[in-house]
DNA sequence: CGATAGTTGCTTTTT
DNA sequence: GCAACTATCG
């Protein structure tokens, strides 16, 4: 068969033929009642949602404002957009597509005021939300080091992943928990914040409380498109629940076999059960591969073989066995040498024809990337990190930020405290700690606390007339935000307010590069025509897209990698501790080591036609070096689908990795 | 209040 | 190896 996979960047006309048979298609084309396609990994689950979709449209079932998809990442909903215009030939204004996160927002924006916020709510990050809950904890008394922050944020968010808001929660083991998340939810609902688990969890309560509000959403969403299934949370599956009660029309696409959220609240069991919440379903499974070579698809098979607890699926493909070569494992002995052993090997593949941009490496963790990256800069080879240190979470854009949601929306107290003593202007701990009093008492945003303090002498001196000027600067920024570009707005703000002087006058290592940073922000605002608009898209997309369209060697964690296809695939770190990670394995019996076994059958099977895995005698982590072993995985991997292959300081005396493989892979210091 | 030097603890993965 | 917190002094 002469089928080939098209780059998932360049849509084509969907063949049918190849991806359904005959009565799968008819499943999926006949548009009526709940369909779950069950799919293994390159079988095409995407196209088989974007088919349906298309269906709709030309049948002119419904109008595109009708149908509602949710995808996994704003990247993959920009993705299906492109594709589904390409297919229509035309614009489709009006289709809902997009994140749970977003659609949900979108919701609640519309009716903000049934869940005690206006409009123009905040969405919190992380910083906000542990910065909050540090604050609940020390007025609580709670002992940092028994019950730390980043703790009971992760149970809040698992609480709120599950849908159960504070009143709902009847675990009594954490009642210190419950009640830090009962003084949370109130603070957030003082400030006029959501953070990114009440999207979801508002919206259902939302829908609960006001059946005629989810009235015209069940009216409205005639047709509802879920990609990733198995990564949905248990909110998630309530409210897609509640919004298919009426037509039934749901069509979901997951693989079991993929699901590598669970740390994130995702719950399999969503799609184990899908036929008996959503009565009479149609399931159409697919199991032919049309991704990846033989030998990628045999090692991944084989090794996800080794769970438990999975549907079950025999992947096939067409593919002749000498249409690709075996899976290359390699020992080497440090990161340093992995970067360098990778490198070369890209560059052999250049050497022979292979564009770059074809080429990715994903590793388990994000600290790996840089001896990645160092040593590409050294050979010149063209790459991008594509997730990696977050350009958003660096302290002075956090700092940048934090200006322009206060001048936005000066309800914003969280901004307001980041900023009001940066750059120093002598309002510390004793002036914040009465503006708090003065807020609290009133109930009334920080900023509002600050005018009313000025008009009595609650604050005398220095403290006086600086605050005095903060206010009045931040007044004036508010006034201009509809005057000016945002942009410019921004360069206003950074230099009257002396913060890029701060920095200039900083003379700590970094301090260029931030300023650099923050120059990068103002082009980035540059695209914008209204705060507002990059706000809401920074909250929720967060996602740096500068390198997009820039060509190279992809860098990326597995997680990331998801859903994407590379020719040549570099697999990096299978050592014990790292991958698996050791943090997997702690809890709950296997189901760590099951869920890491599931991200190494996703980082496989990105690949096309090349997989090479690569292991590390030793690593640099925290500043102190480690010996590993390799990862249990390799053993797992079928033996008649890799080829081991040494590198330098392996080559005397280890052919034994090959001999005693028995025995698994040694320790090479052993 | 702010600057500095010293100390801790941490890094799994992300919408 | 770094960032974020803490103690101490001016």
């Amino acid at each position: 068969m002469s089928h080939t996979t098209p780059p998932a960047n360049s849509p084509v006309p969907i063949d049918h033929s190849t991806c359904l048979n005959e009565a799968q298609r008819q499943a999926v084309e006949s548009l009526d009642g709940p369909v779950l396609v069950l799919a293994g990994a390159g079988t095409g689950k995407t196209r088989v949602l974007t088919t349906r979709l298309v269906n709709i449209l030309q049948r002119q079932l419904a109008w595109p404002s009708q149908i509602l998809s949710v995808t996994f990442t704003n990247k993959a909903a920009l993705e299906m957009r492109h594709r589904v215009e390409k297919l229509m030939q035309n614009p489709v204004e009006g289709l809902w597509l997009g994140t749970f996160h977003s659609l949900c927002a979108r919701i609640l924006r519309r009716h903000a005021e049934l869940v005690n916020r206006t409009p123009d709510f905040t969405i919190l990050d992380t910083d906000d939300q542990l910065r909050l809950i540090k604050q609940i904890s020390k007025s609580e008394n709670i002992d940092e080091k028994k019950l730390p922050p980043r703790m009971i944020l992760g149970k809040i968010s698992r609480w709120k992943d599950k849908g159960l808001a504070p009143a709902k929660v009847t675990n009594v083991e954490y009642d210190q928990i419950l009640i830090v998340y009962k003084i949370y939810q109130e603070r957030l609902q003082v400030l006029n914040a959501v953070d990114f688990g009440d999207l979801l969890l508002l919206c259902l309560e939302l829908f609960t409380n006001h059946p005629d509000v989810l009235a015209i959403y069940q009216d409205r969403f005639r047709y509802v498109l879920v990609d990733e299934y198995q990564d949905t949370n248990v909110a998630q599956y309530l409210w897609l629940r509640l919004l298919t009660q009426k037509n039934h029309n749901i069509c979901c696409v997951g693989d079991d076999d993929q699901s590598i959220y669970g740390w994130r609240g995702a719950e399999v069991t969503n799609i184990l059960k899908f036929e008996k919440d959503f009565p009479n379903a149609t399931v159409v499974r697919l199991e032919q591969n049309y991704r990846s070579s033989h030998h990628i698809l045999g090692a991944a098979s084989g090794l996800i073989a080794h769970n438990r607890g999975r549907l079950g699926k025999t992947l096939w493909t067409d593919k002749k066995e000498s249409s690709g070569d075996r899976v290359h494992v390699c020992g080497v002995s440090d990161g340093r040498e992995e970067a360098r052993w990778v490198g070369d090997e890209i560059e052999n593949l250049q050497r022979h024809g292979t564009d770059v941009s074809d080429v990715a490496i994903l590793i388990r963790a994000t600290f790996q990337t840089r001896e990645f990256e160092e040593c590409f800069i050294r050979l010149g080879l063209p790459y991008r990190v594509i997730g990696g240190a977050r350009f958003y979470e660096r302290r002075e854009i956090r700092d940048a930020m934090a200006y322009l949601r206060i001048v936005a929306q000066p309800h914003d107290s969280l901004a307001f405290e980041r900023v009001l003593n940066t750059p120093r202007r002598g309002l510390g701990d004793s002036t914040l700690q009465n503006l708090h009093v003065c807020a609290r008492e009133q109930r009334i945003p920080l900023l509002k606390a600050a005018m009313q303090l000025i008009q009595t002498d609650n604050v005398k001196g220095r403290a006086r007339s600086s605050l005095i000027q903060f206010i009045q600067d931040i007044e004036r920024w508010h006034s201009q935000v509809l005057q000016k570009k945002p942009s410019e707005l921004l360069q206003i703000i950074l230099d009257e307010s002396g913060y890029t002087t701060m920095w200039m006058k900083d003379k700590a290592p970094d301090a260029p590069g931030r300023l650099e940073n923050l120059k990068e922000l103002v082009r980035a605002l540059d695209d914008y025509d209204s705060l507002h608009a990059f706000l809401e898209h920074v909250s929720l997309v967060m996602d740096n897209n500068r390198a997009h369209h820039a060509g190279g060697i992809s860098i990326m964690t597995m997680h990331s990698a998801k859903g994407l296809e590379f020719d040549t695939v570099f697999l990096a770190g299978w050592e014990e501790g790292l991958f698996p990670h050791a943090r997997s394995l702690a809890d709950s019996a296997n189901a760590g080591l099951e869920e890491e076994r599931r991200l190494a059958y996703v980082g496989l099977t990105r690949a096309k036609r090349q997989a090479y895995i690569s292991f590390a005698g030793m690593r640099h982590i925290h500043g102190k070096w480690q010996t590993s072993i390799p990862s249990r995985f390799l053993n797992e991997l079928p033996k008649e689908h890799t080829v081991i292959r040494s590198q330098s300081f392996l080559d005397q005396g280890t052919t034994h990795l090959q001999v005693e493989s028995s025995h698994g892979f040694d320790d090479p210091w052993d």
